[in-house]
DNA sequence: CGGGATCCGCACGGATACTG
DNA sequence: CAGTATCCGTGCGGATCCCG
C-alpha cells in the first residue's frame, strides 16, 4: 500500500548515513565541531596540564556538564589524558596526549586560514545582507 | 532581590559569547561543521559546476531545505557562486569560487589527518568502551 | 526544475541540585 | 574539588505542501 516512495528515500538515507559514519573526515568534523573541543584543545596546548577548575575558569561560560562530557569524550578518544591524584581535596589534571597535540597542529592551520580569509567571508556576508535587505530578526 | 549570582554568570557568558563571536576560528568551525557544507564543498571540488538536482542526487540523503539553505549561506559567504539560466525549465548551477576552492584545500589537510589518525582515535574509543563495561542501556 | 514556507521531533546543550 | 543526575528550553534539521 502506498508503495512508499518515502521508504525508498529512507533506505537511501540510511545507506548514506552509513557511508558518512565510515568517513574519517566526517568523524573528525563531528569531533572538532563539538563547540567546546576546540577551546579545550587550545587551552591545553598553551599550558602543560590543567586542573578541572582551571579549565572551568579559563573557558568561562561552559557548564560543568559540557566540560566534563567533552573532557570524557576526548579522553575516550585518546586525545587528552586524565590524571587523578588522591590528595585531601581530590586533584584531577588534564593534558594533551601526542595524538591530541597532533590534532591541535592541524587546528592551527585551520586557524590560519580563518584569520586570513574570514574577513573576506564576513565582508561578502555583509554585502549580501544589504542586497537582500531583509529587515527584522536575522539569525 | 536574590542578588542573582546567576545573573553574574549570565553576564560572564554573554561576554564570553561575544569573545567567541569575534574569533575567526570559531566562525570557520561553525561554517564547516554545518553538517552538509563539507560534503557540498567536496562534491563541487570534483566537478566544475553542478545543477541543483545533480547535487541533490549526489548528496543523497539531504533534504531540499538543508541543501538550499546551505547553498544560500555558502553563496552569501562568497564560497560558491550561483548561476541562474532562464531556460524553459529553469536551470541553476553552482560552482566553487576562488575562496571556496581555497577553503576546500584546507579541508583536504583536515581530511588527511582524519585518514591518518582517526583509526587510532576509534581504537582508543573502542578500548574505553570495553573498559567501562557498563551493562544495560548506554545513553 | 528549483525552490519558499510551514510544522514538528528530537538531540544538544544549559541550569540546578546533589554527592563522595 | 570534581564530578553525577535530572529537568528543561532552544534550535537544527527533516518532512510535507505549495509556488513560479
Amino acid at each position: 500500500m502506498t508503495t512508499t516512495a518515502a521508504q525508498k528515500r529512507a533506505r537511501a538515507k540510511v545507506e548514506y548515513d552509513a557511508f558518512l559514519a565510515a568517513c574519517p573526515s566526517r568523524l573528525l568534523l563531528a569531533r572538532i565541531s563539538d563547540k567546546w573541543v576546540a577551546l579545550i584543545l587550545a587551552a591545553l596546548s598553551g599550558q602543560r596540564s590543567m586542573r578541572y577548575s582551571e579549565l572551568s575558569r579559563r573557558l568561562a561560560g561552559v557548564s560543568q556538564k559540557m566540560l566534563t562530557q567533552t573532557l570524557r569524550s576526548l579522553e575516550r578518544d585518546g586525545l587528552v589524558s586524565r590524571t587523578v591524584t588522591a590528595t585531601v581535596p581530590v586533584t584531577v589534571t588534564y593534558e594533551l596526549t601526542g595524538l591530541g597535540t597532533s590534532l591541535q597542529g592541524v587546528m592551527c592551520e585551520l586557524k590560519g586560514w580563518a584569520e586570513a580569509h574570514m574577513g573576506e567571508v564576513l565582508a561578502n556576508r555583509a554585502a549580501h545582507e544589504v542586497a537582500g535587505a531583509a529587515p527584522g530578526v536575522e539569525h
